[in-house]
DNA sequence: ACATAGTTTCTGAAATTACAGAATTAACCG
DNA sequence: CGGTTAATTCTGTAATTTCAGAAACTATGT
């Protein structure tokens, strides 16, 4: 029986599906890691192509993007000369993997951006100040988001559930950090 | 002079709309935001169909997104009965605000159907185990986050700037966290 | 070199999304 | 009350994106 067949592994895979348009992933692409992260074996194309009701070749193009997002890769089945494929299923290595791709892919070249316009408003008489400030403090905060997470992600793993556990108390171990807000 | 005629805020506004289709964000959507983001003085719907040459009526829909977001409000002007529009410059505010109403949006309501299949999965003895285990992984993953979300938005913001720049030196502070990676 | 698997590119159709203009509703003023 | 302006909603169209299928091309193992 198909993982397709059984109504809640459908439903998560068309959710999953849904959520990667509302984030700017390709519900394809989103659906077709969807299957295999619930897959306990490595399938091929075909078997994608069928499960799905995709075209052949957008699973190809698909699973070429997840395996640039790192969180799918090609696996080989003794006995068997076709590519099969299995999914990341450690969500925490999946999370950062994805994290880190697009801020590679996304945020780097902003930052670049921002860098470069902030540059060359410095030199600039005639732009407007405002236009210089915001430009300038939108590059500093995302570069220290950049940072931020180019640090965090070196990281041990137990070191990072620690850290989420912690959740807010984090703050107490901070000295001179104030406590959480009462609302 | 308007904001859009200058080079430099004329890239940055595109370059944010281009970013926001990126991320699911409407592209229109996105370049109102940055124009005002930029802009020093209150903006009318008007000045921003000309500036941004969109339909009046997708600027309307887009104010009414953003307002939604929290990152743009309305404000009088005094002696004009039109509506005039300001972004939040708190950049700081602006992130956690768009976070906070992505969470709502999209993931409260993924973990929702996650927890949801997993109870039902619980009773289904025909599931497959792995489906099982790995939509209960999936759910277990995505609250933890989103726990760990809502308790660090509680921080005042003073705390949350000492902690990003601590970077991977918070776990300095954690007893029994490790340290970074030697990559 | 042949057969099989895989990838890439092209095409047109389908679906989605963005858009402008018209119609409607609401707010304001004398 | 009219009359005026702003704001929103509605509607048909345009543009974009997604998609499947076909075909050409590449790679690999026998």
């Amino acid at each position: 029986m198909s993982l397709i067949d059984h109504p809640d592994a459908k439903a998560f895979i068309l959710h999953w599906g849904e959520m990667g348009t509302q984030w700017g992933v390709n519900r394809s692409v989103s659906q077709i890691h969807a299957l295999l992260y619930l897959s306990d074996r490595p399938l091929t194309a075909d078997e994608i192509v069928e499960q799905l009701n995709l075209a052949r070749s957008n699973v190809s193009t698909g699973l070429r993007e997840l395996q640039g997002y790192g969180i799918v890769r090609r696996v080989h089945v003794e006995g068997d000369r076709r590519d099969h494929f299995v999914a990341e299923t450690d969500l925490w290595d999946m999370l950062m993997r994805i994290a880190a791709e697009r801020k590679r892919r996304e945020i780097d070249p902003t930052i670049a951006l921002l860098g470069d316009l902030a540059a060359r408003l410095k030199q600039d008489e005639t732009a407007p100040r405002h236009v210089r400030e915001r430009i300038t403090r939108m590059h500093e905060f995302i570069s220290t988001l950049g940072n931020w997470y180019d640090q965090v992600r070196q990281l041990p793993k137990p070191t990072l559930v620690t850290l989420m556990k912690l959740g807010a108390k984090v703050a107490r171990f901070i000295p001179g950090a104030g406590k959480p807000n009462q609302p």
